[in-house]
DNA sequence: TCAACGAATTAGAACAATTCTAAACTGTGA
DNA sequence: TCACAGTTTAGAATTGTTCTAATTCGTTGA
């Protein structure tokens, strides 16, 4: 039961081990970011629609910021960048083996589990050449 | 032997009757541009390399023209949108079922044939979606 | 607790890719 | 050949993102 109601300072709190475990400085603005981010379960955000969401809680974080932040978060493996859309980039909080179905339509990611899918017959990369990951976007929309 | 040589007027003849089928009206930059799209085999190109590439042989397009005429063979089926970097579109001219490596560093992609490659275990789309295709990048980079 | 220093934040400018606008031009059918 | 809808174009505008230089903040050592 006391489980189930965090108070922000515990919140902070993680947020602030997070920061640490991963060398980044728990500042202001990166401890509300990560809290954003982190506290609930995985997330697709771009910067635009952090910077909203954060702008909303009444913390006051720059646009720069909000980049700055998302960059060094997927540096230190924290995030993942997700790239579905010639015009935006995506940010998961989910980092582990997985894809995505894409609704181009609303900007929309979900997740697919990575055991449920697999990519057969990937042929050797060309001499000189290794690969560093697969992804798999299944675009859907709306019928 | 002689169909090892082709004059430019049958490049152009090519590409014309290729608009035409398309309801695309062959005009000097269309077929210009279609020319040297789909001369060759398989090219990928983005907006600005294309534009560099015709603007070498003499013959004067506009960029808003490339990018008109990008979109307008990509609905008409005769070039094919790729997404794999946040910052630039490719446009594919095989059209057909296949995959890509992507090197990242270099913007250089590299087909995958669709036969070789198979994805297995996607998941049925959220309720009200349906697949549109499945794209898949494997991303390389130089060893 | 505080000073000092390097790190982080910020507003706004700058940038790159792409799209828009409205004016000039060009295929095409009659 | 004419007329008109469709096309092209230069340049402005827009959008997402990055850069810059000045300010502010977090941490460490005294």
């Amino acid at each position: 039961m006391a489980k189930a109601l965090r108070e922000p300072k515990d919140t902070s709190a993680q947020a602030i081990a997070r920061l640490r475990e991963a060398g980044l400085r728990p500042t202001r603005q990166r401890v509300e970011l990560a809290g954003v981010l982190f506290q609930s379960g995985d997330r697709h955000v771009t910067a635009e629609s952090l910077h909203d969401e954060v702008a909303q809680t009444g913390v006051k974080v720059s646009l720069a910021t909000v980049y700055n932040t998302l960059h060094q978060f997927t540096e230190a493996g924290l995030l993942r960048q997700v790239i579905v859309d010639a015009s935006r980039s995506y940010f998961d909080t989910n980092t582990g083996d997985h894809q995505h179905f894409f609704v181009e339509k609303e900007g929309l990611l979900i997740d697919i589990p990575g055991e449920s899918i697999a990519v057969a017959g990937v042929p050797a990369p060309p001499a000189g050449l290794s690969v560093d990951r697969v992804d798999v976007v299944v675009r859907v929309r709306r019928n």
